[in-house]
RNA sequence: UCCACAGUAGCUCAGUCGGUAGAGCAAGCGGCUGUUAACCGCUGGGUCGCAGGUUCGAGCCCUGCCUGUGGAGCCA
């Protein structure tokens, strides 16, 4: 197919000057020159910046349709690239034929008129976002950043793995999760005890909302040796902060003969690799971010990839939290899970970037996490970002069936987790992963600060809205 | 779920002691200009979140509710 020429064709020097184009896209500004031509700044989101079109007033319509364009506006324009006169520009557009497609109506209360507007605003309108820079700057980066994912992986032989969206068994154990149910919620069917009789449901069992893909991706991890899951995850937890999404998507690489050590160093590995591919394939967008949202965006990425990240145990990393002498809220003390202020404190006062904690006591991760030799830790490891917190979180799985099963009894997850133990049964191997937030990592990337703003349509407690 | 803050024009906000409403931006019109966060002038634009209460009188004080934001917990 020939695809049509784009507004980045034409900025990217692709196309020549003196070259022929029709444009289409919608209106950002319009300024009039009254020496008898206007300038319309249009653009198309296949980049940043837009085009500038000048409409001279020999043009048929320019008076009944170039004179009241304004923010929003479709356009279809036809016309010769030529050198710019201006400043901001090295091409534009000399327009020869100029139709509008559409006009925007009442553009008083057009929701995203030329000015500024907040994230929060914005996120009542999150239909029209994307046509401002910033939105469609994130949307951009977010698809960059998802082929760098695929990339990174699908040249270390992983195979991607599309796990069930919709699952029975509750995981880890851990987490509110969705129900899945068509059961009429006026005319419940009930069993002898009283209780719900799930029999009766779609599934004929209890079904909800995966919380997370790995015990899937675990199944064929031990069977194509490298895979990796990446798609949407669920958690109906009533939590209302900027890190949290009751619908976001998780990264989550699971690799056969894998330990600890190497799941650190694969982490490490991707987050740069994925920050390397964000620099070099959208500089455009990354340079809005630098100048408008945090200056420091493009030097703290330059910084992960030319540096190893910091790696401690989690015994040394009490020790520090100790020995600092920073009065914290909650508590520091061996055996307690890190608070955020602690996290914090490492990660952007101690260390100051990405920091790798390792071997957590067993008694506070989950019931698949390697316990160590040492009887008291797992091999479970935290990559904690600057600014975000805990982006990656993942461990060295539990290969031995006697020590898993003792775990999953305890828990009582044995009945429904059969076909996981299986995997211990037959042909047992040590494998490792992690579980990464794609949001939070876009948020680390763009300095934006809300993780509703990462997310297309963010959906959270109290709000499923478009 | 808990704590804190907020809700006034399309948007961002101000509103003094309780006396019936203001600015900037945006929009419309005009002026100027190879302009580009354009600039200058004029104009239109209000159920002060909702429901009660106190008061001669409430944007302002009181009660309840709703919504949003930040933080905690939980986590990615």
């Amino acid at each position: 197919m020939d695809w049509p020429v784009q507004i980045v064709d034409c900025l990217a020097g692709k196309l020549p000057v003196g070259q022929s184009v029709t444009l289409k896209g919608w209106v950002r500004t319009r300024r009039d020159s009254k020496a008898g031509f206007s300038f319309v700044n249009l653009h198309d989101g296949s980049c940043f910046d837009g085009i500038q079109i000048v409409a001279d007033k020999s043009l048929p319509n320019y008076e009944s349709d170039i004179l009241k364009l304004g923010a929003g506006c479709s356009l279809v324009v036809q016309g010769e690239i030529v050198a710019s006169q201006g400043k901001e520009q090295a091409v534009e557009i000399q327009a020869a034929e100029v139709s509008v497609l559409g006009w925007v109506d009442d553009p008083e209360s057009y929701p995203v008129a030329k000015k500024r507007h907040t994230f929060e605003y914005l996120r009542t309108v999150a239909h029209l976002r994307p046509r401002t820079n910033t939105f469609g700057a994130i949307a951009r980066i977010r698809n960059t950043a998802s082929q760098a994912i695929h990339r990174y992986f699908n040249e270390r032989n992983f195979y991607w793995v599309n796990t069930p969206v919709i699952t029975a068994s509750d995981c880890e154990g851990a987490g509110e999760m969705f129900r899945v149910s068509t059961l009429d919620l006026l005319n419940v069917p009930t069993t002898d005890q009283g209780k719900v009789d799930f029999s009766q449901d779609f599934f004929a069992n209890e079904a909800f909302l995966t919380v997370s893909g790995q015990l899937n991706g675990e199944a064929y991890c031990t069977a194509l040796s490298r895979v990796y899951t990446f798609g949407p995850t669920f958690r109906a937890e009533n939590s209302h902060t900027s890190r949290h999404l009751a619908e976001f998507w998780m990264v989550e690489p699971e690799v056969a003969f894998a330990d600890l050590n190497a799941n650190a160093d694969m982490a490490e590995e991707f987050l740069q690799y994925v920050f390397k591919a964000v620099l070099e394939e959208r500089a455009d967008d990354m340079g809005f971010f630098a100048k408008h949202i945090n200056g420091e965006v493009i030097s703290r990425l330059e910084n992960v990839i030319a540096s190893e990240f910091v790696r401690m145990d989690y015994s040394e990393a009490i020790r520090i939290l100790e020995q600092c002498g920073k009065t914290f809220e909650f508590p520091v003390q061996w055996g307690l899970d890190l608070q955020s202020e602690h996290e914090r404190y490492l990660a952007e006062e101690h260390v100051g970037r990405p920091v790798i904690l390792m071997n957590y006591p067993r008694e506070i991760k989950a019931f698949y996490m390697r316990e160590n030799d040492d009887g008291r830790t797992c091999a479970a490891m935290d990559v904690l970002a600057p600014g975000i917190g805990e982006i990656i979180g993942g461990s060295q799985r539990e290969e031995r069936l006697e020590i898993l099963d003792r775990k999953m009894a305890a828990l009582g997850l044995a009945e429904n987790l059969w076909w996981y133990r299986d995997l211990r049964r037959y042909g047992t191997i040590p494998h490792a992963g992690f579980g990464l937030g794609f949001e939070r990592l876009l948020n680390y990337i763009t300095g934006m600060e809300n993780i509703r703003d990462a997310i297309p349509f963010p959906r959270v407690p109290g709000s499923a809205l478009f």
